[in-house]
DNA sequence: TTGTCGAACGATAACTCTTATCGTTTACAC
DNA sequence: GTGTAAACGATAAGAGTTATCGTTCGACAA
C-alpha cells in the first residue's frame, strides 16, 4: 500500500483507474509537499494559489480518491475534522492533551513490541494505530 | 479518575460541583447500563423513554459534564461522531476496517509492553490509546 | 486530428452533528 | 419560603462534509 515516490502521477492514476486532470495533478503535487496532518480546508487554501478556480468539493472528492487508492492516509482521531497525512513511513501519533497538537513518532522511537496477527475473538490484525496522549514539551514549559 | 461504582450519584455531583437534577440522574443511570460506544443520539433515544420531555441539547451538555468530570470517557476515533464509553477498565479498541465496528480489548489481552513516561522531544506520557485496525471474525466469514 | 461519451469539474444546496441562544423552570443556600 | 444562579427545553446557528446538477474536459477510437 506504500507509494513509490518516484512513480509518475500519470501511472499512479492508470493503476487506480482514474483520469488525469489538471486539478487532480496539482492537488497531488501540493499534498505531497505538505507535512503534518492538514485538514481539507488547509489543502484547499494551498491548492487555490495554483488553481484559483478549484472548488472545495473537488478537493474533498479527490482526497477521498487518494485515500481509497492508498496514496495518502486518513487520520481521524482527536480532531474535529478529517485529516490526511502524507507520511508513508510506519509511525504513530503523540497527542497533546493541552493544545491538541499532534506530532508523528516513528514506530522504532515509540518502542512498542509484541505485535500479533490474531487477537481474541479471531480478529485479524492489519496494523496498530497508537495515540500517545500526554503533554508536549511546549505546554509543559508554559504550564498552560 | 476511576469511578467508584457504588458511590451514590448525589455525592458524585457534590464532588464535581454540579446540581442534582432529575434529567441528570436518569441520564447517568441509563448511560451506566449502556455498553460499547454509543453516540449522543443513541443515549438520547434511551433516555427519552424515561424522560420524554428531555432535550437533545441537555443530553449533549451533560455528556460533556460527565466526560469533563471523568465519570465517563470520550472515544473520538474512526467514527463520524463523538462516542462515549462507560468501560472504566484500561482497554483499547479493535476497529474492523470492513464494517467499522469497534470492540474493546483489555490491556492485558492486547499484550503491548514497553510503556515509557517520556518520549523523544520531551513529550510527557499520560496514557496510550491503541486502535488495532483489522478485520473482525464476522467479516472474515462473510468476506464482505 | 477530430468526435463521442463518460468522468470530473464548479457552484451551491442540503445534510449531519454539535453548539449557542434565550426565555422559563428548578435546585440549593440562606 | 425566598432569591439567585444553574439547568432546562426549544430551536436557531455554525462547522464540516456530501449530494446535486448543469457544464467542461480527458480518454480513446476512428
Amino acid at each position: 500500500m506504500l507509494v513509490n515516490e518516484t512513480k509518475p502521477f500519470r501511472e499512479l492514476c492508470r493503476e487506480n483507474g482514474i483520469a488525469v486532470t489538471h486539478q487532480r495533478q496539482v492537488l497531488y503535487e501540493v499534498m505531497k509537499t505538505m507535512h503534518g496532518h492538514p485538514s481539507p480546508e488547509e489543502v484547499y487554501a494551498r491548492v487555490k494559489k495554483k488553481v484559483p478556480a478549484i472548488s472545495l468539493a473537488t478537493v474533498y472528492k479527490n482526497i477521498h480518491l487518494f485515500v481509497e487508492s492508498g496514496v495518502f492516509q486518513k487520520v481521524s482521531m482527536h480532531h474535529g475534522s478529517v485529516r490526511v497525512e502524507m507520511n508513508g513511513e510506519p509511525h504513530h501519533h503523540m497527542v497533546c492533551s493541552k493544545c491538541r497538537k499532534i506530532t508523528d513518532i516513528g514506530e522504532k522511537e515509540l518502542g512498542l513490541v509484541a505485535k500479533r496477527n490474531r487477537l481474541p475473538g479471531g480478529f485479524l490484525v492489519e496494523r496498530y494505530a497508537v495515540d500517545v496522549i500526554g503533554v508536549c514539551a511546549s505546554c509543559q514549559k508554559n504550564s498552560c
